[in-house]
DNA sequence: CAGTATCCGATGCGATACTG
DNA sequence: CAGTATCGCATCGGATACTG
C-alpha cells in the first residue's frame, strides 16, 4: 500500500489502521484475545494467511509483541502500549458505527458463530454461584441437522470454576437453563435493538429450565459492549433536514 | 470493497472509513474544507477521479451533502452531523498518530505545497492589525527556480479584511516580513518537533522585514493542531519494555 | 472551475491445500 | 494448534486526457 505523503498524523495513522481488518484485529486483541486461533474466530472471513500477514505487520508497528507462554509452550500475541492507547479510538469508532449505521441488520451479517462467540466472552461465569452451570442455546430458525460431528443449531455454553467454555457438540453434562430463539432477534437483542423483556414476551426468546435462572435471565445476559448507545435524535436525520430546508427555500 | 459480514458496529464503520483517503477526506470536511480543487490541495496525491469517487461514497453514506452556493453557483461539499460527529475520533486519531509515529520525519513526507496550505489555512488573519499584511516565505534549501509562471521557492501570504490568501506567484505587493528557512525545519516546527525559538536561534528560521513583525513572530506563526502532543514516556518504549523483561527472565 | 471517461497495471486479497 | 505456500483473479486506484 502506498504512502499517503504527507507529515499529518492522521494520515500517518491511517496508514497503519486503514488497511483491511487491521481494526477488527485490533478490535479483538485489546478485547483480550492473545491466540491465534480465537483471533481467527473474532475474523471468520479472514483467511489464515492474511491473518498471519496482519500480525507481522502489527509487530513491525511495535503493536503487538508475539510471545510464547512459559508453561503451555503456545504462542500469544499480546497488545503493547503503542495498541492499547488506541483503546479510546476504537470504542468512540464503535459509538459511531452504532449510532450512525445501526439502521439496518442484514442478513449478511448475522453470524450464530460470531454471535456466539461473542456472548461466550461477554457472560460473566461468575454470576452463577459455585458448581457448574450449563446453558443451551436452540436457534429453530437453523434446520435441526447434524453437521458433520455437530448440530448446527445448537450451542453449550459451560460455566464452571469462573471460566465459561462455548462448546459445538453436547457436552453430555445436564442443561440448566435452555434458550430457544431465532438468529435474527437475538443478534438484535444483543446489539440493543430490542430490549430482553420485549423479546421475552413476545415469544422471540423463550426460556426451559431452572426458575431461577429463567427470572433472572435479563441480569446475567450480557449485551454486546455497544448495545446501550443511543441512535442520534430525530432533529438530524438527514432527510428531515433536506426536507425543511427546501420547505424553507420554497416558502 | 466486500463487507467483513459482521453486525459490530467497529467493522461497520471500518467498512466505510478505511477506504483509502477516505479519513483525510473527513479531516479537511470537518476542517471546513469545501470546495472541490481545495479538497484537491488537501489530498495532492489523489486523482481527481477517484476524489470525485469517494465524494460521491460519502454523500451516499450520508456524510456529505453537495450543495450549489446560491450567490456564486458554486458546488460546494458538506459535512453532515452524521461527519461532524466524527470530529473526536479523528481527533484521537491524530494524536495518536503524533504521539507513536511520530519518530521519523520521512523525506517522502515533505511536501511544501501542503505545509503551506495548511498554513494559511490555520493562521489568524485578525491578529495583524487593519490594513494588509503580506509575509514572504523562502525556502533556501529549493532551487532559485521559476516553473512555468512561479517560483519553485517563494510563496506569499496576503493577509486582509480578515482573509488570508497564499499566492504562488508575486501578487506584486511590499513584502512586510520575509521568512528564509529550509523545508525540514519549518515542518519540524510546524509538527511541534522544534520549538519556534529554537528554530530562530540556531538559524533554522531567519526573519528580515518589519521589526515588530519579527518580535511577534512566536505568537502569530500558527502550529498544526497535533503540534503539542506528547511523545509517549520513555517507560512507554517497546525495546525498553522488552530488553527489562529479558534482564528480568536472565537474572 | 469542477469534474468525467477511459485505460491499464499493480497487488491486495481470497481460496485452497499443505506442514511441523 | 499455529501457521505457510502457492495461485490467480478481481478490483482498486493511478495516470492521462478530455469536457461543459
Amino acid at each position: 500500500m502506498k504512502s499517503y505523503g504527507q507529515y499529518c498524523p492522521v494520515a500517518r495513522a491511517s496508514e497503519i489502521l486503514s488497511q483491511r481488518w487491521t481494526l477488527l484485529l485490533l478490535r479483538d486483541l485489546l478485547g483480550g484475545i492473545r491466540r491465534f486461533n480465537d483471533l481467527r474466530r473474532g475474523v471468520p472471513l479472514m483467511s489464515p494467511s492474511l491473518l498471519s500477514r496482519r500480525l507481522k505487520e502489527l509487530e513491525k508497528w511495535g503493536m503487538v509483541v508475539r510471545v510464547r507462554d512459559p508453561r503451555s509452550g503456545a504462542v500469544e500475541y499480546h497488545a503493547t502500549p503503542m495498541a492499547l492507547e488506541l483503546r479510546p479510538v476504537i470504542d468512540l469508532l464503535g459509538a459511531w458505527g452504532q449510532r450512525w449505521v445501526r439502521n439496518r441488520l442484514i442478513d449478511d451479517e448475522l453470524d450464530v458463530n460470531l454471535l456466539m462467540w461473542d456472548v461466550s466472552l461477554r457472560v460473566d461465569p461468575n454470576r452463577f454461584g459455585p458448581g457448574q452451570t450449563v446453558i443451551g442455546f436452540e436457534y429453530t430458525d437453523r434446520p435441526r441437522l447434524k453437521k458433520d460431528d455437530w448440530w448446527v443449531d445448537k450451542w453449550w455454553l459451560v460455566m464452571a470454576d469462573g471460566e465459561s467454555d462455548l462448546c459445538l457438540r453436547d457436552p453430555g453434562f445436564e442443561v440448566d437453563l435452555h434458550i430457544l430463539t431465532d438468529l435474527r432477534t437475538m443478534t438484535k437483542v444483543w446489539m440493543g435493538d430490542i430490549p430482553v423483556r420485549a423479546a421475552l414476551r413476545s415469544g422471540g426468546i423463550e426460556l426451559l429450565g431452572a426458575r431461577a435462572l429463567a427470572d433472572s435471565f435479563e441480569d446475567w445476559l450480557p449485551l454486546s459492549s455497544h448495545a446501550l448507545h443511543e441512535r442520534p435524535p430525530d432533529s438530524l436525520n438527514l432527510e428531515r433536514i433536506l426536507a425543511a430546508a427546501q420547505a424553507g427555500a420554497a416558502g
